[in-house]
DNA sequence: TGCAATGTCGATTGGAACGGTCGAGTATGC
DNA sequence: GCATACTCGACCGTTCCAATCGACATTGCA
């Protein structure tokens, strides 16, 4: 039942990048920032972001001056979403899958009891991280980094 | 977010089996039936079985007219238990772990927003799957074997 | 006693997924 | 036209997964 370094990766990003995007509205942050700030590897953290924005996520910009930034309100993205998009259907077995059902190998679907266990795990994930939006997440890292911002400040 | 096919086994596998000594108290069952009924691998079962012996769930017999029976009662057995067993701890990340927390290596961990929402899916899959009891699934097996248990009992 | 049936156990294997890296390509702004 | 950034595809080592094999230990029974 674990997540990948993909999916924590890609969140930790992008709280990352929409703490950027509050603290200086409408500038880009650029893929090294980021990866700085966070302490993911930089070249595989580049194949996460291409993924958000090819996920409608992020959006950037090249060249000179580029880099990226929320394709969208930090309220209208949730976990859910980012989870789904790196780390595929979040339900423990495909057979209980909305979004990407297939049946199982077991003899009898219907009165396979994992199956009725397995589907209350998968509503109580999707009803956690589906209604987890990425403000909140901000806000908590908002709210903790205050306290410390003399000394952040001078840290990079 | 997905839970391996040795946990799905396993479970299907018990189900099989403590269903048979709901029927026929005191018999043991093979694995090569419970492969056979359950349409698993049976010498990926072999182990899988092996596995849940050791972790105090099943107990076998040797030699002729061995084979296995559940070491407990069916309502003292959790699914959270016997997944834990065979796929490790239930929590998405290690950090939010009870039972093998290790640091993640986000910059800050106690402001880590990924870390607050994963402590909430953690409790969530714990408390369905620490609380989901052998004897439920059994039951809802024994309740639609029933309607056509004349069909079944000529399979064998 | 000896054999066949059965469970136990360790080693191994093929393949996929994961975590991560490299280098060339392409758009952009000055 | 050059520096800076994103884009894209190939690659690589490791780990994990699902499954298999073969050897061995134990037991029941003739």
């Amino acid at each position: 039942m674990r997540l990948s370094k993909k999916g924590e990766y890609a969140v930790r990003a992008l709280v990352e990048i929409g703490f950027e995007s509050h603290l200086r509205p409408n500038t880009l942050i650029q893929i090294s920032t980021v990866a700085q700030r966070t302490n993911i590897p930089e070249k595989f953290l580049e194949q996460i972001l291409l993924a958000l924005r090819n996920g409608g996520v992020l959006k950037s910009k090249r060249g000179v001056e580029g880099g990226y930034s929320l394709a969208k309100a930090p309220e209208d993205i949730t976990l859910g979403e980012v989870i789904r998009l790196l780390d595929g259907p979040l339900a423990p077995i495909p057979c209980v899958s909305i979004s990407a059902y297939e049946p199982c190998s077991c003899p009898d679907e219907e009165s396979c009891g994992l199956r009725i266990a397995m589907q209350q795990v998968r509503d109580a994930i999707a009803g956690i991280l589906d209604n987890y939006k990425l403000d909140r997440l901000i806000e908590e890292v908002k709210k903790h980094r205050a306290t410390k911002v003399t000394e952040w400040q001078f840290e990079i």
